[in-house]
DNA sequence: GCAAAAGTGTTCCGACTACACCCATGC
DNA sequence: GCATGGGTGTAGTCGGAACACTTTTGC
């Protein structure tokens, strides 16, 4: 952060890097940040992102993407990290930044604050393991996985936020494997088929050519096992190779 | 921005979100906005960011991006745009946001500060036409183009975002037409080829490959008029197409 | 046997690589 | 002419798309 000294002083010699607002003529911040934690239900193919009801003004009785105000001390990891473990129960959680938003006028509470404070919003994303995670309901709050495609009028601009975390988990699958962090230990390859079709739809590829591809990336090892899930020849289960895939890091669209 | 009311009035009724932080546990932050402004030197070939000279504490002395703290009643990007347009002239300016660092105890003021105040910072990004630019020097402030391969220490974590930005700035040029916003009006191709292998590196390709696969993509108008610089066979002039780029947009990968 | 799902192979085609080669100018 | 930089062409190769085909299971 590059700025003129915070207080007016009246520092003689130069002049300072720019005419100096008094410290009053800075805006003063309450920092949030929301997290857009997405999941994907294997069963029944969807995507689903986590959301919370909110009980308290402004946008009562909407729901609303999990997020907390920043306390004294704490990092935006941290308050991201808090504000889900409230709220569920997941290993491994990789949160990785999505964007700032900060305008004015963004949060209706900017308004009725007499001291003009504002309120801005770092955003984060993750993919977890849906059986992995337990959410932490209690009969009050309203926690829940939407369908992606049935996400209603979310709080705030929180459906904006939404949509860009729905490009980036979008984006990332296709150059890193997130999706193996989210897949069990074991895992056929129409498992990951699966996954990657219903995050980037049906028709982003052929299976034969996605499978042909993937193998030959040679990240993946052939346990051997067979599984026979009804009907149709048994699949092989595979693991994924995390030394192996070291190299194609920093690659570009290393999937699809 | 997702939490708890942020007076801890005793509401009737339902328990709150979260066990409520009072208003004081609250971190109350000055936010600043950073700018990583790139140009390229055609001249010599050479990648430049834009760096100010500090004369304030902390970091009184050490060169560091331009910057500074948001205001009262004012967006992220218009401090941005505040910030350099005392320090330089330039037209069609489109800032992008790059990351928001907002952790404790980056920046040294927050021990100073009575009230414990937190500084973040949100980070923006741009490239510029350098024919364009002038910069704003009154002989007191230093404001000056740096070759990235001499920037110096910088203060606070400005090295770091610096970093980050020359990593988007690269892979934008590879997807995005940013480069034709930063050449003139008309230009050769060799012109286009130079500007990318200073941003990339010169082995990034062959100059008659990079050539075909431009001229492929439709987007680049054959003005017929010749330039003649020195020595060797006269270019042609080129025009960028913006509407021809149109249904070329979000399609990953289009250059390079 | 038949359907269903896994897994293999083949053909076609377009794209990228790495050059060699031709063209137009200044000197 | 010849050096210099602009511009064109081509042969080889790699990889993706589409789709046919084989294998192994449940019923």
């Amino acid at each position: 952060m590059t700025k003129p000294a915070d207080k007016p002083a009246n520092k003689p010699g130069y002049r300072p890097l720019e005419s100096l607002p008094t410290t009053t003529d800075l805006a003063d911040f309450k920092v949030g940040v929301d997290t857009v934690i997405f999941s994907v239900d294997t069963e029944q193919n969807r995507l689903l992102v986590l959301l919370v009801m909110r009980h308290e003004k402004p946008y009562s009785g909407y729901w609303s993407l999990p997020g907390t105000l920043v306390r004294v001390g704490e990092s935006l990891e941290a308050a991201a990290d808090r504000a889900l473990t409230e709220k569920i129960r997941v290993n491994n959680l990789y949160l990785e930044q999505l964007f700032t938003f900060g305008g004015p006028d963004r949060d209706p509470r900017e308004a009725e604050d007499a001291y003009n404070i504002r309120y801005l919003s770092v955003s984060y994303f993750a993919l977890v393991r849906y059986e992995d995670t337990a959410l932490i309901a209690d009969g009050v709050r309203g926690i829940a996985w939407y369908p992606l495609s049935q996400v209603p009028k979310l709080a705030f601009d929180h459906n904006q936020i939404l949509t860009y975390g729905c490009k980036r988990l979008r984006s990332k699958l296709e150059y890193s494997p997130v999706a193996f962090d989210v897949l069990p230990e074991t895992f056929t390859l129409s498992d990951v088929y699966q996954l990657y079709a219903t995050v980037l739809g049906e028709d982003f590829s052929d299976y034969s050519n996605f499978r042909t591809r993937l193998l030959k990336l040679g990240i993946l090892e052939d346990t051997k096992v067979k599984t026979s899930r009804g009907a149709g020849r048994p699949a092989s289960l595979y693991r994924f190779d995390a030394e192996a895939f070291q190299p194609l890091k920093d690659k570009p669209m290393v999937f699809l």
